[in-house]
DNA sequence: ACCCTTTGTCCTGTGAGTGGAAAAAGTAGG
DNA sequence: CCTACTTTTTCCACTCACAGGACAAAGGGT
């Protein structure tokens, strides 16, 4: 099928494009009802977007009281993939225009192969979604990479750890590959625009995200709007010193909270009690695997493994210190916990929260809400697609 | 004299004021340049400009080759004030519509003795500038508040070191004691609307202020705008934890950055220092007036004394490491330091600057300033005139 | 003086947008 | 089934903002 290569002509349009978006299929009464257009303008409009066969006719819309109208609807042939590479692995989804999955895959993979592996892989997930019947081809694209971007570009920026990714054209060589526009982020900040968009930041316009997997970052939402910093590194909050003279980290420094917890220092941690015998309970999740990373912790301490809900414990109160800060510094609407460890659940929330409620001003804690992220391992994909359609939904 | 209370009627004219602010008399023909629209629209909004009296015919300017052309420029009678209420003292100043200061005067006061008093001190320091024959009126004021502020009304809200402004409509009553239109702002954000006006700040849209008075407070500025946080307690990091178990401080924690470092832990530290015979300079300091401030410790640094460098020393450090970690969440492109202790200079500068450049990464610091602000007291007081400037010269 | 450049004014055409009227397509009630 | 009332949609005439060209005014350089 030909791809829609069709933009918004302007602001209205856009505007409407992301009404039904967000909304779903309308008819052109209720469009009405939310953009402050006459009438006759709002029809001119529509009329237009059905041109372009951005937006299609979708039958007869339920009466309100008198004389039924006619629905209209993004073009359900309208497909865009969500790509989140992580550290150690890749999720690959296929949305319609209204963002819902319609097909999501997950693969493990190291980033550090580098780009060209990584990539290759990435083209072949999204084949098999295509070859199963989900899409025909692909109108746009979001990537997520697990480090700074440097945003209008797409490039990556000085990555930690993804070496060999540095100042490599992610954009540019994805656009050619799939064909379709791109738009690629860093991973925290598609997560922040999933959980904005189909989440548990719905209605706040200013949070935060901190997503705790392999490493530690934050996405900082501002005014609904993603903020990305000057060089692209907004959010990095990993290399915070959380622990004075704490352990050495990988950046040179010492005590940085993703030293002290993080997927990865969970897992040492746990290995390393394991092997001390402290954890019966984790000593033999060793044995068995020959390896322990954060879903063992997360088992053992929903066993009751004190061991674990220590580690836990004691991570929580780590990061809910440095939350604790970025709360009094940016005073959000709401922070939302995120990303691989979501799994350890409720003992890391507690943890997190007595933190950020006893080390901020109530001002700033009085009606702050602390939640865990609402779409697992969907935000990231769907906030690809968000951020992709956020692009291509606005005046060329 | 009747004061103008007009306002721009369209987006246009609010551009061209603001122009005309920042950019002082123009013709007509460069005011053309730089707003991208036809040579007959823009001659119809400066017309109604001039009908309204903002702005006001200048004289013709310096010829580009061909025929000379009209200045414009807004309207000379026009007067801001600018009022900056600190924990210790009060700064009023009047400046014409492109927020130069006409006259500037500032008194000793404390801000607990709560807002009747201060407001009775405020109104005869503007009477005073009135009386010197600055202004025949005032078209505005904008006052900065040292405490969290609920922008949108103008009200204090749960400020710590002012007990008695709680809920105070400072807005409302100024405005009408003044008769002129109010905005109400923390005074650190007026202080980096200061620098963004007039000061280091002209070029940089996303940066930080910290300031280091009697507390410490940070001004945020995302994209241009202040960004205050969902209560309007955003860049309080004055109570964030600088020393693991450290001193306790007012607000029930203990290790807050506040009580290892402002205005008031400096004095504390010095006359501590000064008691225990660790510092001649400062003992005879003390000796001399009684008390000691952070003047005096910047004097005694000035004049080599090992005892206060180490204060300033160990202050900058605990402030550099609290920075640290602001720049590697915010990513900024210019750090400002400014407030009280400014006086300590460049001892303070260095520690501030060793700590972040050591505990951010490069991608961070790598093109970041740190620098003193330009403008010292007078920072804030020309914040209060941009902020009700940029009030009133936006559409109505 | 003469020519060129810049500035300011005037005027008309165009296109966006509004708002009213009427037609179209329903629902609810007798 | 017919009538009265709603809501939706289309149509049309009118207003208004704005662009952009023509032209006049005012200067500089030679």
């Amino acid at each position: 099928m030909r791809r829609m290569t069709a933009r918004p002509a302007n602001a209205h349009q856009a505007r409407l494009l992301r009404l039904l978006r967000d909304g779903g299929p309308n008819s052109r009464a209720q469009l009405g009802d939310q953009v402050d257009l006459s009438r006759s303008k709002l029809a001119v409009e529509v009329d237009r977007l059905l041109e372009t066969e951005l937006v299609v006719a979708d039958g007869l819309a339920a009466s309100r009281g008198g004389r039924r109208s006619h629905n209209i609807r993004l073009n359900p042939h309208l497909r865009f993939l969500g790509v989140d590479i992580g550290a150690t692995s890749v999720d690959v989804a296929v949305t319609n225009a209204e963002l819902e999955i319609l097909g999501h895959i997950n693969q493990p993979m190291d980033v550090r192969e580098g780009p060209v592996a990584v990539f290759e892989q990435v083209l072949s997930m999204a084949a098999k979604l295509k070859a199963s019947g989900l899409a025909e081809g692909f109108d746009g694209a979001g990537i997520g990479v697990p480090g700074p971007v440097r945003f209008p570009e797409g490039v990556p920026v000085a990555p930690p750890i993804m070496p060999g990714w540095d100042g490599f054209p992610v954009r540019e060589a994805l656009s050619q590959d799939l064909g379709c526009p791109v738009m690629v982020d860093n991973d925290v900040n598609l997560m922040a625009m999933g959980e904005q968009h189909a989440g548990v930041a719905r209605t706040v316009h200013d949070f935060l995200v901190v997503k705790i997997g392999t490493g530690i970052g934050c996405g900082i939402v501002v005014g609904g709007e993603v903020y990305r910093g000057t060089t692209g590194s907004a959010g990095d909050i990993g290399h915070i010193q959380a622990v004075p003279d704490g352990r050495p980290c990988a950046c040179g420094n010492r005590g940085c909270l993703e030293a002290h917890f993080s997927g990865a220092a969970l897992a040492r941690d746990a290995t390393e009690a394991a092997q001390q015998q402290l954890s019966a309970e984790l000593a033999s999740r060793l044995e068995a695997n020959g390896t322990l990373s954060a879903v063992d912790v997360a088992a053992a301490a929903a066993a009751g493994d004190a061991t674990a809900l220590d580690l836990i414990r004691e991570g929580g109160n780590r990061t809910g210190q440095v939350i604790a800060g970025l709360v009094s510094f940016f005073n959000p609407g709401l922070v939302v916990i995120g990303g691989g460890v979501t799994g350890l659940g409720h003992t890391l929330l507690a943890a997190i929260r007595t933190q950020v409620y006893r080390g901020s001003l109530p001002l700033a804690t009085g009606n702050l809400p602390i939640v865990l992220g609402e779409l697992g391992p969907t935000a990231g994909v769907i906030g690809g697609a968000r951020l992709i359609s956020d692009h291509l939904f606005s005046p060329a």
